[in-house]
DNA sequence: ACATCATATGACGTGTTGGTCATTTTTAAT
DNA sequence: ATTAAAAATGACCAACACGTCATATGATGT
């Protein structure tokens, strides 16, 4: 596996704007202010990291009138799921660990 | 999934020394010295971050002698396998993600 | 006990990430 | 055409992640 490209994949949604909109995006599509309201996040904060979703392809746009209408890209959809399972098989042993800061 | 779940693991793997050691793991058992001379980061990087991974629970230790023989956790080692896996099939998307940086 | 090998820890400096504020662009309605 | 709604962009700043250098700790052999 190389690194560029699970740095890639992990980074996006190692951001906890990014992996909520993911995670909203998961029930239904919506537009840039449902996300807003949805996840009580200001609107350029989720405009920013929309725009990174849809370069990296994980959320795709249908325009409709003046609404932008962002959906979840299918193939990222299963991909998320899969990772959820594994996740929450894991999420004990995960807990354990408090990396990365504490470790004094 | 709960954010914080996600962004540990994902954190763990998404920094090029830790990603090289695990993967470097995947293949064999090693001292640090051993990781050391494989992967060319010198020793304190590479002990710096065998102890995050050991708080994560990713590696496991055992001492002989002088040398600490460090492996991959065997749930990890499946995990990761998984992991590998479905970047595989990904990869090709993901590439085309300029992501957090040239965002012009 | 001392020297040396193997590993771990501390402290500091730097680059990157990401949110906020302000502003701009686009679209629709009157 | 003007105004207002909806979304996107730019610039700045703060926080954190992480590597490096220096030093400490632990273990083995003589």
């Amino acid at each position: 596996m190389m690194y560029e490209s699970f740095k890639l994949f992990a980074g996006v949604l190692s951001n906890r704007t990014r992996f909520d909109i993911v995670m909203l995006l998961m029930k239904k599509e919506m537009s840039v202010l449902e996300l807003c309201s949805e996840s009580a996040y200001e609107q350029s904060r989720v405009s920013h990291n929309l725009k990174c979703l849809l370069n990296c392809g994980f959320v795709d746009v249908e325009q409709h009138g003046r609404r932008h209408v962002y959906s979840l890209n299918h193939e990222m959809k299963d991909l998320i799921s899969e990772i959820e399972n594994h996740i929450q098989l894991y999420e004990a042993r995960l807990r354990k660990c408090d990396i990365l800061r504490a470790e004094t």
